[in-house]
DNA sequence: GTCTATATAGTGATAGAC
DNA sequence: GTCTATCACTATATAGAC
C-alpha cells in the first residue's frame, strides 16, 4: 500500500508515542522530535496528524477483518474457530504491539476514517458472536450469557499488547501455549 | 472527603467527557459548556484541570485497595476470594463507569500523584498474583502460567465498563450471575 | 458564583529559503 | 528533505467587575 519508507518510520515513531500517551497528547513537535528533526518536516511525508492516525488503525483493522474471514471455514469446530482468534490476536499484537494500543484507545479519535473503522468494528463482533451462537446451539459450549463470554474474550484479546510489552511480561510462545487453555477452560481445575 | 455539590458537578461532569475522549482531548472550555458556564468559572470550585483528574482517579483507585483487603480474608477458598474480586469490580463498575474508564485509560496523566496511584495498582496486582500462586500451590486452580491467568481476569475486570455502559448491554444482575462462572470455568463445556 | 477580558504558552499547519 | 519564520487558533489559568 505505502512504501515510502521515510513515511513508513514517521508513522513508526508516531505509534509508539501514541501508545505511551494517547493520540492527543502527543504533538507533531513529539513525533519530530523523536526522528530529530523539526515539526514542519514532517509536512514533507504526511498531509496530517489526522492520517498518521488513520494509517496506523486502519492497517491493523483491515488484518482483523481479513482474518475473521479465514476462522470462519465452515469445516472447523467452534472450538478450533475460538482457538483461531485467539491466535489471531496473539500474532497481531506480536507483529505490532504499538497499532493495537491506538486500534483500542484512539479510534474514537479517527474522521474520516470513523465510520468505515466502526463498521469493520461491529462485523468483527457480530461474527464473533455468531460462532458463540452456533457453539451453544450445537452443545459445543455453556449456555450462558454470550454477551458475557464475547465480552470476556474480546477484553482480554484487545488489551494483550498491555501484557506482552511489560518488562517482565509474557511472551509470545506463553501466550499460544497457555491463553487458549485460560480463556476456554477457565482458572479452577 | 469533599461535600462541595458544585465542585461534585463539575467532577462528574468531567469524567463522562473523560469516558468518551480521554482527558487530553476535553478541554476546560467542553467542561463548562456541559454545566452552561464559562470556562473561567470553573477556577471557583476547582484548582485545575489535573486535580479534576486526580480526585476521579484516586478516590476509586482507593476504593480498590480497601476493597482487596477484604478480599484476603484467611479463612476464603482461593475460588471464594476470585470470587469476590470479580464482584468488587462489578459493584465498583455499576456505581462509576466514568471513573473507571478514567482509572483505565487516564492515569498516565495524572502529575502529582502518578508514583502514589502507580503504587498502589502494583500492590493491586501483586496481591491479586499471590492469591493465584496459593491456588496452585494447594492444587485449587490449574498450574499454567500465572501471569496469564492474572492479565486475563484483570483485561476482562478492569474493561467492565466499556460493556456495562453500552446500549443493549450487559446488566449488573447477569454480571453477578455469568460472569465469575465464565472467567474461573471457562467457555467451553 | 459567574462573567468579560486577558496573559502566556502551545497547537497543527504553511511559505519559502537552502 | 530539512530548515526558519510565522500564521491562525486554541489551551489552561488569572484578574477584577458585577
Amino acid at each position: 500500500m505505502n512504501n515510502n519508507p521515510r513515511k513508513k518510520e514517521i508513522i513508526s515513531k508516531a505509534a509508539r508515542l501514541f501508545k505511551k500517551r494517547g493520540y492527543s497528547a502527543v504533538t507533531m513537535r513529539d513525533i519530530a522530535d523523536s526522528l530529530n528533526i523539526k515539526a514542519a518536516s514532517l509536512y514533507n511525508h504526511i498531509n496530517s496528524k489526522q492520517e498518521i492516525l488513520a494509517t496506523i488503525i486502519i492497517e491493523i483493522a483491515e488484518a482483523f477483518t481479513s482474518g475473521m474471514v479465514e476462522v470462519q471455514t465452515p469445516q472447523l469446530t467452534t472450538q478450533e474457530k475460538l482457538q483461531k482468534i485467539i491466535e489471531l490476536h496473539i500474532d497481531l499484537t506480536v507483529k505490532n504491539p504499538e497499532a493495537m494500543a491506538c486500534l483500542n484507545n484512539d479510534w474514537m479519535h479517527l474522521e474520516e476514517k470513523l465510520p468505515y473503522f466502526v463498521k469493520m468494528r461491529e462485523d468483527y463482533e457480530e461474527n464473533f458472536r455468531a460462532i458463540l451462537k452456533k457453539g451453544i446451539a450445537q452443545g459445543e459450549i455453556g449456555s450462558r450469557d454470550i454477551e458475557i463470554m464475547l465480552f470476556s474474550m474480546l477484553s482480554t484479546l484487545r488489551t494483550l499488547y498491555i501484557w506482552y510489552t511489560k518488562k517482565d511480561g509474557v511472551s509470545a510462545v506463553s501466550l499460544k501455549n497457555d491463553l487458549p487453555v485460560t480463556l476456554l477452560k477457565g482458572i479452577i481445575k
